[in-house]
DNA sequence: AGCTTCTAGTAAGCCAGGTTGACCAAAAGG
DNA sequence: CCTTTTGGTCAACCTGGCTTACTAGAAGCT
């Protein structure tokens, strides 16, 4: 497993598959990680849905494709931007608070449960890393 | 950004796009970073499909799948093993060893193209770091 | 006012990279 | 022999996206 390549998406593959079947566990059923994500750029006042795809580095399309997945979960409302018709306002429910809650345990726990193998000052070290090397977006 | 797991879902699929659209790049279309890691599990005289998936760690169904295309890609033959009437080997041919070599070039390009926000010094610990993360399967 | 252009979102379909479950045939072990 | 294990297949499904083509409404310019 010499390829950081092949790290990075075996790791990555791992934590999605735990977080999915954690939020299954705690009763969250067919909710993943993507929801999650979601959620997390959402706020209370409600947040335009292009605005949630390029916070997210993602389409419209696909913005659109998880709001309504969410929607018909019940953990968003969908409502028009009253000072714009052709917007659409997500806002969170309060079903959508209690999971988005309970995903961030289940983050933390993950995270706490994948960073053990490191001492603290290395989790430190491998967060920055992974700061610089996707943070500023190059080009 | 500061949530690791996301940071690492993103450097994945960066990845994972620019060597896609390398490899078609350089003439090998529809050659893809699954692929390639298939193919470096692959050695001269034959590897068994199951062999391949347990290296992989990922199914048979999808080993198999894997093996059909890269076949139907002339990347490698496929063949029953004479002293396993079950079993199946998977070969490289020339084609298919010409796509791995320069499969590596892009590897090589790549990670030194996404691992230039570091220093030399920085490379080697993010570097560990994934080993430790993913080295040892827990449990 | 009118025209153009930009922006918000939709529809439909494709792709990569997998997984699960049910099955079959050959091999290995008692 | 008979049972269990192993190597592989078929078919269906899932997650997490993307592309192309489109419409309705907003904004800016003249």
């Amino acid at each position: 497993m010499s390829s950081p390549a092949r790290a990075v998406a075996t790791l990555y593959r791992r934590f999605q598959t735990a977080a999915n079947d954690a939020y299954a566990r705690r009763g969250w059923k067919d909710a993943t990680l993507s929801h999650v994500q979601f959620l997390t750029e959402m706020d209370e006042e409600g947040t335009r849905l292009s605005d949630l795809a390029s916070a997210l580095g993602t389409t419209k399309q696909y913005a659109g494709k998880l709001a309504k997945d969410l929607e018909s979960k019940g953990f968003i409302t969908l409502t028009g931007d009253p000072t714009d018709r052709r917007a659409i306002l997500a806002k969170p429910t309060a079903r959508g608070r209690a999971f988005y809650e309970d995903a961030c345990d289940v983050r933390t726990e993950l995270e706490s449960d994948f960073l053990s193998r490191l001492s603290p000052s290395r989790v430190t070290t491998f967060v920055a890393l992974l700061d610089d090397l996707v943070g500023p977006q190059r080009q």
